[in-house]
DNA sequence: CTTGTTCACGTACGCTTGTACGTGTAAGTT
DNA sequence: AACTTACACGTACAAGCGTACGTGAACAAG
């Protein structure tokens, strides 16, 4: 549980692509970028360099090639950040942020059926 | 739609006492505070000054106290703030981060009442 | 009037973040 | 071998952020 620096906007979006896209050079994060609002090569390097020294990715040499890899799970860094999140613009409670996601970005047909069984298993196994 | 900087984590906390506590002396937001967790009042004040700056705040002074205002609504930096985690943290997606909310932070059984009625609202004008 | 209290306001300071550039070198191309 | 890419790695640098301190003025209490 050693507790890791939490990351700035730029790191997270490219320790999602990391997530993704598995161990990947830096040339692969570079380029699973997507075409609109794309990052410098080097810039991308430096977030993957500020990753590693946070504790929050690994990196190896394979030849001449530097390749990272996550430390840290996706569901722990989302959970970190999104109660870091809750906490400060809602003061703690999550409901809100619930609400404002359903109203104001919409969910696919998919996506309802899916939060209905999600609110079932909630209302079953209502415990914690 | 001035596009005004977005807020920092430590402004978000001051930003919504403000929003909650409708226009306020530095030291009406200061006491406004949980008890744990206090920032000084300095702290609190430099906040102030910044949201000001920011465009996000207004104040005037009634006598020698400076009375602060919030000058943008909570839901438009409420959406901004979201929006843009969305985006960095699940590439635009926002049913990872209702599910990860539901999944794993609960919601309280008058949560889920509301929840299935937004739910029905939803897939009732399932328009835009 | 003297002393303590409360503010506003300017300033500070080290750390983090966004966004790279430059240099040296290994590998691929002619 | 000479030239051209492609990398790793060190470095940079201004703006943003967290977290106040200090000073001087206004007010309140005695």
């Amino acid at each position: 549980m050693v507790d890791r620096p939490s990351l700035s906007k730029g790191e997270m979006e490219v320790a999602r692509l990391l997530w993704e896209f598995g161990p990947a050079s830096v040339r692969q994060i570079f380029e699973a970028q997507p075409d609109v609002r794309k990052m410098d090569f080097a810039t991308v390097q430096t977030y993957l360099r500020r990753l590693e020294s946070k504790g929050h990715a690994n990196s190896t040499l394979e030849g001449r090639i530097r390749v990272y890899s996550a430390r840290t799970k996706a569901r722990t860094v989302i959970r970190e950040t999104v109660d870091d999140l809750v906490q400060r613009l809602f003061g703690g409670d999550s409901m809100p942020l619930v609400r404002h996601l359903i109203e104001e970005r919409g969910i696919d047909p998919g996506g309802i059926a899916e939060l209905r069984e999600l609110i079932d298993q909630l209302e079953k196994g209502g415990d914690k």
